[in-house]
DNA sequence: GTACAATGTCGAACAGTGTTCCAGAACGAC
DNA sequence: GTCGTTCTGGAACACTGTTCGACATTGTAC
C-alpha cells in the first residue's frame, strides 16, 4: 500500500483486541482484497448495503472470516475511505494564486465524493489518518503556506475546509442515493418553493419573500462554489 | 404546538401510508408525548439508544403502538428535532452590527446541540421544515438583510451557516458521546500530536512542522469561533 | 516423515434492530 | 345492543454486527 510503513495511527481508546503475532500462514483473503470488495459494494449498492455479510459474499466466504483481518466494521470503513482517497492526485503546484490552487484541489475532493457515492457520509466526523489522507493534508498545508497565513489559521483551515467539502458532499449524496430522477428532484424543489410561499406571511415574511432564492440552485455547483468563495475570502482576510 | 397549523411540509417522495381520518377515539398516546419521550431517551442515553422499543418502553407500551401515530422512525426523529429546536429563542434584534447578532444566534444553536447530545448528528443533512426551524430561518434572513447582502447571497448563507454549525456540533458530539473523560481526550490529542511528529519528514514535512498547531484547541470554543469568523468575514466581503 | 501447535475458515448462534400482522379491546354513533 | 372504527400490543420476519468453536491447513521441529 505504501513504500514504507507509517507508524501506527492513534485511535480513540476503545476495546481493541490486539493482533497477535504468529507463524506465517497461507491466507486465502488479504486486507487489500477485503477493502477493495467493500469499496465495490459501497459504490454499487450504497453504504447501507455494505454489511459484513455482503462484503464476505463478494469474496465468496462468510462474514466471520473477515474478522480475522479486520477488528470490526468501523475499521473496515476506515480502510475503504483511505483506499478511495488514494485516487486523489494533488494538482501540480506552481502557477496561479494560492486561492485558485486551493479551490482546484477541493473541487477534486468533491468530485471524488461524487464518484464514490456515500463515501462522504462514511468519512464525516472522522479524522482521517491514513496514508492518503495525510498526503492530502500535506498538500493543503503547503498551499495555505503560500498564502502567507498565520500558523494557527492554517491549522484551523486544515480542519475547516475538509469539514465543508465533506459536509456538502454528504448532503449531495443523500439526494443522489435516494434514487430520485432529476424530474422527481425538480418536483420536490418546486414543491418546497410553493410550501415556502404558502406560509403565513404574517409570521414568516422573510421566508415567503425569499422562497425563490432559497430553493434555487440547491443542487448545483453554484452552491458548492459559493461556500468555497466565502471560506477562502474569509481566510484571505486573515493574512498578516 | 403552534397557534395556527402550517400547511403540510413537502417530503421526499417515499412510501407514505397516508393517515386516514376516522371516528374520534380516546387515545392513550399522543404524538406529542411520543416525541417528548423520544427526546428524553436521546438526551439521556444517546441517539443509538433511541429505538422504537425503547421509546415505547418509556411510555409503558409496545413498539407497534407507535406506528399508529408515526409513519416510521425517521419521521419520529424529525419531530424530535423540531421539538428541541423549540428551545431556541431568537436574540432580541436591534443593537449591534449584524455580524455580531449573527454570531450570537449561531452560538445559541451550538449551545442547543451541546445540550441535546447527538441531536446534531440526527439533524445533519436534513432540511428542517418544522415550525421551529422556520422561525430560525426567518430570524436568520432578517439578520442577513440588515447586512445589505444580495438576495442570492442571503439565500446561500441560510444554507451554509446552519450547515457549518451542525457539522461542527456533530463532530463535537462524537467525542462527547464516546464517554471519554477529559484526561482520556487529552491523551488522545497528545497521541495524535506525537503521531504527526513521528511521520517521515521527507514525505510529510508540513504535517510534521504543523503537528502542534494541528492538534491544538481541537475541541475548544476557539475552533468554532474561528470558523464563524471566517464565514462571516467571507460573507461580509460579498456586500454590494 | 511425522507430530505439533498455531492460525485461518466459516456455519451456527446471539442479541439486537425497524417494521408488519392481526387477534383482540375499547369506544362513538345509531 | 349492536355495529364499525380505531387503537393496542404480543408475536413474528428479515435483517444487522459480532462471537463461538469445531474443523482444516499449514510451517516448523524433531
Amino acid at each position: 500500500m505504501s513504500e514504507d510503513e507509517l507508524p501506527a495511527a492513534p485511535r480513540i481508546p476503545t476495546r481493541t483486541t490486539s493482533r497477535r503475532r504468529g507463524a506465517p500462514r497461507v491466507r486465502a483473503l488479504t486486507i487489500d482484497a477485503i477493502a477493495a470488495a467493500a469499496l465495490r459494494v459501497v459504490d454499487d449498492e450504497g453504504l447501507d448495503a455494505m454489511t459484513m455479510r455482503r462484503v464476505a459474499d463478494e469474496l465468496g466466504t462468510g462474514a466471520a472470516s473477515l474478522y480475522a483481518y479486520v477488528d470490526n466494521k468501523d475499521r473496515l470503513l476506515e480502510l475503504v475511505i483511505d483506499r478511495a482517497l488514494g485516487e486523489l492526485e494533488p494538482p501540480p503546484e506552481g502557477d496561479g494564486p494560492w486561492q485558485e490552487q486551493l479551490k482546484a484541489g477541493l473541487r477534486e475532493v468533491r468530485a471524488l465524493f461524487a464518484r464514490h457515492r456515500d463515501l462522504a457520509r462514511a468519512s464525516f466526523a472522522r479524522i482521517p489518518l491514513g496514508e492518503n489522507a495525510l498526503r492530502a493534508s500535506e498538500w493543503m498545508i503547503a498551499t495555505l503556506r503560500r498564502g502567507g497565513l498565520p500558523t494557527q489559521v492554517i491549522a484551523y483551515a486544515c480542519d475547516l475546509l475538509p469539514l465543508y467539502v465533506t459536509a456538502i458532499a454528504y448532503e449531495e449524496s443523500i439526494y443522489a442515493g435516494e434514487q430520485l430522477s432529476p424530474e422527481q428532484l425538480a418536483d420536490y424543489v418546486a414543491e418546497m418553493r410553493s410550501y415556502f410561499e404558502s406560509l403565513p406571511r404574517s409570521r414568516f415574511p422573510n421566508v415567503v419573500a425569499f422562497a425563490a432564492a432559497l430553493t434555487s440552485g440547491a443542487q448545483s455547483d453554484e452552491r458548492f462554489e459559493f461556500g468555497l468563495d466565502v471560506l477562502i475570502a474569509g481566510l484571505a482576510s486573515m493574512a498578516d
